[in-house]
RNA sequence: GGCGGUGUAGCUCAGAUGGCUAGAGCAUGCGGUUCAUACCCGCAGUGUCACUGGUUCGAUUCCAGUCACCGCCA
């Protein structure tokens, strides 16, 4: 690989995904681009030319449409969508050198560039599209998430077999030269196990790939071929060529895209391993680095969703517990790559074993020490001894092993190594016992404790910097140091070197201890507020076709009736479905119930509903059931409400 | 159904190439200390290392099978 020799700086380029806006930023978001944050400031401070891409997807059919549900223009709703993109890494501190947006000029030239180069080469030719469409909702269903009896997963409707005109790429003819490249890069896709199963899919071959549309107008038109827009995948994943300088600074593109990686969710590591290094191998360029793709987040031990209500609003969190602690906890808290569960509790957990007692307290207790035994001004050391010797050797043991860990996206192995370090020296003050040196006026041990301490601190602050900047700059502050930590050569760090004279600034407390007992209970308060009915939520997508109409005895015919839920049973075979016992007043009974998307058991349990009673009785899942309840839904299987008596009234009264 | 992965202390997880009393963090209990944010330090633990066989002087670590969970593919 040619290493930029002529280049006293080494180029270091990364991106994050570009994210959809047709989505408000949530944890997901947060957690890649702090993640490329973290590598990007880490790399600045080792001496990297480091160039930082993130941005906006605008294209396609779900913006096209969503704005039209909204009644905005597309450009209007992605306008809109990408202030809040950008609020949030304002909030998170995010240090991007560059954000692209697809409905940029520059890259619309790019990508028709690269289309049209594609096409004069023969990669791209002219095709027939052939698929089951729905209609109404106005796209392609793939025959894997079909409905029964070939319907469309969203609205239900029957799927008709479709024939459109498309472009294709001819993906499929560098399938084996892709497979070579990852032959021989085995960091070409991260994790392993992702490597594996994209080498495993390449082996499985590769279709051609459609990348044009003629059913919508929101994309980039096809050079020559206004009929055509370019596949919003396809476009997208250009980006970070554009950004790079592909068309427009050969010279940039030289340098860094030769060290480019990509950061991604592990649901889109198909179109970045397999689909892009296949593009980048027809225009002759090299695929990536590396392709890191990490894990998702669960929230509280359930699957984060818009209609569960759980999803997490970095911005709250930032509000909360500040964007130090949120950073921290999202590298910390789990290995890159595993899924992982975000909890307040196991963060505030974090904050305060992790951040004030070691961290925090470190140099709270070390600081009172320079002011209480030294009027706050750090003393010239003797020799050092032993101890020294081999906390000292700690600390060059730790920078190395950050190194190692961040070059291979370990966060989490970062900053174990580096709170190894901080416990050292939490440590070493109750071996040495300085205010015990102090009282017996041995003034060289003393100094030469304290002249040690301040050095754990010292680099403390430079390996935190990347993942906490803010924390890096207020212990550089009370530490007594000039500029920012952020600025600093970690490579250019000494052990012992000194101003001679230097104030140290006690100040504020890092990171104030979080009361269980008094978080406990503010939290319980804020969830009991939010289960208490909330603003009207927007109107969701309601299919207006309606029913024949019927005569009131057909109504009549079906005996609703109030029931209350005894009790609760998974069926383990099912995904969807609940065994009830349901109290009618006058009789028990057992129905099975298809609603376990939508509720757990503890939320079911005790609940007044309305039952069918009369329904002819059906096993589902082998299980008899005696019924069914009502409850009300969207069409899209988004949200689901019971119904519910409003007020007390007997069980098995009857509704009409 | 095919391929791959995982199953180790209450919880989250580490444990190349098989070997002495199986580890870390958090949580728990006890002790120490007072410079410090009721903090820090030390000690104590409990574990049939999923199950069943096999190879071996010896397996958590290798092999085969079983079960459970997860991912990708069909």
């Amino acid at each position: 690989m040619p290493e930029n020799l002529n280049q006293e700086k080494k180029a270091f380029y990364l991106t994050t995904p570009i994210y959809y806006v047709n989505d408000i930023p949530h944890i997901g978001h947060a957690y890649t681009t702090i993640a490329a944050d973290v590598m990007c400031r880490y790399k600045r401070m080792k001496g990297y030319d480091v160039m930082f891409l993130t941005g906006t997807d605008e294209h396609g059919q779900k913006i096209q449409q969503s704005a039209a549900a909204k009644g905005l223009t597309p450009i209007e709703l992605a306008d809109r969508t990408v202030l809040n993109f950008r609020e949030l890494w304002n909030a998170l501190g995010i240090s991007n050198d560059d954000f692209i947006r697809t409905t940029e000029e520059r890259h619309h030239r790019t990508v028709q560039a690269i289309f049209k180069k594609l096409l004069d080469q023969g990669d791209i030719y002219k095709g027939t599209y052939q698929g089951w469409y729905c209609v109404p909702c106005e796209t392609y269903v793939p025959e894997s998430s079909m409905g029964e009896d070939k319907t469309c997963p969203d609205c239900r409707r029957p799927l008709q077999m479709m024939e459109e005109e498309s472009y294709f790429f001819r993906a499929s003819k560098y399938v084996p030269r892709l497979l070579e490249y990852y032959e021989k890069n085995l960091r070409g896709v991260m994790p392993r196990t992702r490597y594996n199963e994209i080498v495993s899919f390449l082996k499985s071959g590769v279709r051609d790939q459609s990348i044009s549309r003629t059913t919508l107008k929101w994309g980039i038109p096809v050079p020559g071929d206004d009929a055509h827009v370019v596949y919003v995948w396809f476009d997208a994943l250009i980006n970070y060529v554009t950004a790079c300088g592909y068309l427009d600074d050969p010279e940039k593109f030289r340098r860094f895209w030769p060290a480019a990686h990509h950061l991604v969710g592990k649901d889109i590591i198909r179109f970045h391993c397999v689909v892009w290094p296949i593009m980048l191998l027809a225009l002759g360029v090299n695929p990536p680095v590396s392709v890191f793709a990490h894990g998702w987040w669960t929230v509280e031990g359930e699957k984060m969703s818009k209609s569960r209500g759980n999803v997490v609003d970095p911005f709250e969190m930032v509000e909360r517990y500040g964007r130090d602690p949120f950073r921290y906890f999202l590298l910390r808290e789990v290995p890159f790559g595993l899924d992982g569960d975000f909890s307040e509790a196991a963060l505030v957990g974090r904050i305060n074993s992790d951040l004030a007692n070691d961290l925090g307290n470190l140099l709270n207790r070390t600081l009172q020490m320079v002011d209480n035994f030294c009027g706050g001004v750090l003393p010239a050391s003797g020799p050092a001894g032993d101890l020294e010797r081999e906390i000292a050797e700690l600390a060059g043991k730790t920078v190395r092993d950050v190194d190692e860990t961040i070059s291979d996206f370990a966060f989490d192995e970062a900053l174990k190594a580096i709170w190894t370090l901080i416990g050292r020296g939490n440590k070493y003050i109750d071996e040495t016992m300085p205010w015990k040196l102090a009282k017996e006026g041995k003034e060289e041990d003393l100094h030469r404790v304290l002249n040690t301490l301040y050095d754990v601190l010292r680099l403390s602050s430079l390996l935190v910097a990347p993942f906490v900047p803010d924390t890096a700059a207020r212990l550089w502050e009370q530490l007594g140091l000039e500029g920012d930590p952020l600025a600093c050569s970690i490579d250019g760090f000494t052990w012992g070197e000194r101003t001679p004279g230097l104030k140290v600034n006690k100040g504020k407390v890092l990171f104030p201890r979080i009361d269980m007992n008094e978080w406990k209970k503010e939290k319980a308060a804020r969830d009991e507020q939010k289960a208490a009915p909330k603003a009207p939520a927007p109107a969701p997508e309601i299919p207006l076709e309606h029913e024949e109409a019927v005569e009131i005895d057909a109504f009549r015919a079906v005996e609703l009736r109030v029931a209350q839920i005894l009790n609760v049973e998974e069926i383990p075979k099912s995904k969807k479905l609940y065994k009830l016992s349901i109290d009618l007043g006058y009789e028990k009974r057992t129905i099975v119930s298809g609603i376990k998307e939508f509720f757990t058991p503890e939320e079911l349990l005790g609940k007044r509903i309305v039952v069918v009673a009369n329904l002819k009785p059906a096993k589902l899942c082998g299980v008899e059931s005696n019924g069914m309840l009502l409850a009300a839904g969207d069409g899209k299987k988004t949200t689901l409400s019971l119904l519910t008596p409003d007020r007390d009234i007997p069980l098995g009264c009857r509704v009409s």
